[in-house]
DNA sequence: AAGAATGGGTTCCGAAATAGAACTTGTCAA
DNA sequence: TTGACAAGTTCTATTTCGGAACCCATTCTT
């Protein structure tokens, strides 16, 4: 399978790594999260190959994540902004990042904590279902077929047993 | 940056992204929630090359992620199933999930549905505060640095005017 | 006993993507 | 006139990927 062909797959997941699945489109978002808008700027911040990162910016733009808006004319000068599609990236970006804060941070903790205007707590992401409001749990889960689901569509149902403890 | 370099950035998505941040890795991952656990079954699944497939079954070993576990003995044959720490990641996978059934599905809709055993409902994730329970809005955020940030650590707070150093 | 099947890989090659550096373009300021 | 700035594009060398073939220990079929 190609990249080309990702985002045809009867898979929200495969369509979403489309568009973002790529480590340089993720810390492109990131950057973007932390407010940065600048081609120069991603550039310096992130050590990212120029024209990887134009690529990056060029998809992202056309996928509809980020917008270009001119900030200045004569010379013409365009900063990248997240759109409302890109802004509803931020629970997955959340997620990851909160999972790296708890598997993959030194003794020391976390470099980055992020605190919430509203309540004004230092916060993490907790995923919930939409229906009940418990947390969710892979285990607690079962799948069946969409209403976009193909014809012959196969849903692996496997005896289930826990996962090994690590 | 190269992948190897990842790990040590001092940012815990960076440091997630070089366990999962890329597109095989994510989509094993979706096949190992499907309940998938044999070499060839994500190579038929995927459509993967398998020394591809071979290099990242390793790569979450390693990373304790997946664990190999013998379901037969004579001829030895194993399985890849997610610990704990794998399991931790569905959360992250649903989001990217929910953001493509939002905006990458079809006019049909999502091709794969959730049911939650212990409400069961169809349902979605939602992203909310760990402290106040709302739900969390990229806009409503604010950083700052954590006990395990480097010493010059630079968080732009501002929309940028000029280079922000990093 | 010979040959095929099974599961889980490894090896090889050409194609594609990446890193790093240099070059381009439009505009303004010294 | 030269230089700086921002935002790219182009070049080459290296790395990774896709696709196919091959390997190997064991068990099944004939």
């Amino acid at each position: 399978m190609r990249w080309e062909e990702l985002d045809r797959e009867p898979c929200s997941l495969a369509r979403t790594l489309s568009v973002v699945g790529d480590r340089w489109t993720l810390l492109v978002l990131r950057e973007c999260f932390l407010r940065i808008r600048r081609f120069e700027e991603f550039e310096q911040r992130l050590g990212i190959a120029r024209h990887v990162l134009a690529d990056r910016l060029k998809k992202l733009t056309e996928a509809g994540v980020l917008a270009k808006v001119a900030y200045q004319e004569r010379p013409r000068r365009e900063e990248y902004r997240l759109t409302e599609k890109g802004l509803a990236l931020y629970p997955a970006l959340l997620a990851l990042l909160d999972w790296g804060d708890k598997y993959m941070a030194g003794p020391e903790g976390p470099p980055l904590l992020r605190r919430h205007k509203t309540c004004g707590h230092v916060v993490h992401a907790a995923s919930v279902c939409s229906e009940c409001g418990e947390p969710l749990d892979a285990r607690a889960m079962t799948v069946e077929p969409g209403p976009g689901a193909p014809a012959n569509f196969s849903i692996p149902q496997r005896p289930s047993k826990s996962a090994v403890d690590k």
